[in-house]
DNA sequence: GATCTTCATTAATCAAATTCATAAAATTAA
DNA sequence: TTAATTTTATGAATTTGATTAATGAAGATC
């Protein structure tokens, strides 16, 4: 004899309790006292327990009764805030937003779009998803993802690239540095320079996948670090040159002891894109969000 | 249009992602292919909200799906616990055993068997109910309390009461008390005395029910202790009188500092009951609590 | 003791979940 | 590529089972 809990036993036992007595509960829940007859008695037959003591004539709960209460007044509450959440869903105030980024130093200017958007859609699940940064469209045409950031744009069916900005990847070395002394950087010039990058595979990195890859040229040494401010700390101090987006290195302009050089005489220029899923640019958040990182992106620019 | 989950859903969602595709989802939980097509389906519409991506062929649940799941997997195990709780209860594994003791110093002898009774019943729900100590048969009939440990038998249907032991109240005093020089105590006796007492009512108290009530004496002073160690003690430092069931005494009888004497020529002879409901009587579990309440209590008397 | 509540029961009704049979779409194999 | 296979969707029929209406029984209340 197997027992078969529904929903509806969890709100009947929670309005009889709170209610005081079947008949008052069958209002609440609009349904007829006889109803809720049946139904109590159908659970305990099942159950092969007494859910009420029908000693004293308006019932109440039983040891086993009160202990289906506990049950349905930790369970209802989790289903009412599932509907909700489902209500918001379909009227745009909420859904998920998982982002992937293929250019590291997206962060910089990604973060403070967020902190924005956070707080005007609070009800939206919004995340960067770190890892799947590389095979971040397939996963965008799966759904694993919902918007992905990046500098190349392909033609798939169903996924939409958004121009958000264009940006220059400027060489950055110390002022006493030698190659500060050119007026633009060649490939060749990387050879025996110790070459300070992100900590993420080459070919997502402007400098490898747009020079030294097509040139065939391997820095001397590659040291890999985290954090922006400390490369051009490192930039600074003369233990190595790099290669970054030029609005990085406006951002921290102010602190003056490195200078930026064009990468090769037309200098590295490049177009950063929000792709996502044609169906999900309708959805007002979604374009909230590319609409405000391609503003915040420009304002960067503009220092 | 308003949603309407089932376990049924949940169950559903959960079989989906886990085995992955309808088909051994339906097998598993015994039911057709069809059955959760059309399941699924009408969730999705109520919801208004795609539960799964159909992209591609073994379809995956969606961003909305994968919340319903989450839920899923948090709702499902607390039915199941229930379920098992139920089955435990209708197989007398487990249940309620809550006890309410009208004489205060029951507590003594009854914690040793609540030790024993939880290591052979975990899954009962064993508590004594202080408080309600008084008025305590009325709460058995009405199942708020589940066994009744008292003196004073009444002919309640429904209720048995099973004799555990028989016990005297006896006087307890400083050796060198000027009462501890009569071979027995009368009501008189109490008249100009300090009666250290356990802090409840008077009529639950044997001196007063038995002998000071019915003879309308008032001790000098009523001092109200909570252990029955500090009444010894105070006793045997002579700042006042007592009396105390004998096995009481009993127990900690190494201490003799202190004298006991009958009180009345005959001395107040008791005996001590345990209250339940016919019905539970037949439980396994309610049975050994006597049981072995019983024999702890005898064996305390052989001292 | 008469009346008012509260809950249980029976048979009839109604809604909805499931099934059966089959189509459509995608995947895999040939 | 076509053919074969797997996987999901659909429509109509069926079954299940929840609800109702009407009524009866048992406490509570005055």
């Amino acid at each position: 004899m197997k027992m078969h809990i529904e929903f509806r036993h969890l709100r009947t036992i929670k309005a009889i309790h709170e209610h005081g007595g079947v008949a008052r509960a069958a209002d609440i829940l609009n349904i007829t006292q006889s109803a809720l007859s049946h139904q109590i008695k159908g659970l305990e037959d099942q159950a092969g327990v007494e859910l009420f003591v029908r000693r004293s004539k308006p019932m109440r709960l039983s040891a086993a009764g009160l202990r289906l209460l506990r049950a349905a007044e930790r369970i209802l509450p989790e289903i009412e805030a599932l509907q909700n959440e489902f209500d918001g869903l379909r009227g745009g105030r909420s859904g998920r937003l998982h982002i992937a980024i293929e250019c590291h130093a997206c962060f910089e200017w990604l973060f403070p779009v967020l902190e924005k958007f956070r707080k005007h859609w609070p009800d939206v699940d919004v995340d960067i998803r770190p890892g799947l940064a590389f095979d971040a469209l397939p996963a965008l045409q799966k759904e694993e993802v919902d918007l992905v950031i990046s500098s190349d744009p392909e033609d798939i069916p169903g996924v939409e690239f958004k121009h958000l900005f264009d940006y220059e990847s400027v060489f950055v070395a110390a002022q006493s540095h030698p190659l500060a002394q050119k007026e633009y950087i060649t490939a060749e010039d990387f050879r025996d320079q110790t070459l300070i990058t992100y900590p993420v595979e080459r070919t997502r990195l402007d400098i490898f996948s747009q020079l030294l890859i097509p040139n065939k040229i391997e820095p001397a040494l590659i040291r890999q670090v985290e954090l922006t401010a400390v490369i051009l700390l490192l930039v600074a101090s003369n233990r190595g040159v790099s290669a970054l987006p030029d609005w990085v290195i406006r951002e921290v302009k102010y602190s003056s002891d490195y200078v930026t050089r064009p990468i090769t005489p037309k200098g590295i220029h490049r177009k950063l894109f929000a792709a996502a899923r044609e169906n999900d640019l309708k959805k007002k958040f979604v374009a909230d969000l590319i609409k405000w990182a391609s503003r915040e992106a420009k304002s960067l620019q503009s220092f």
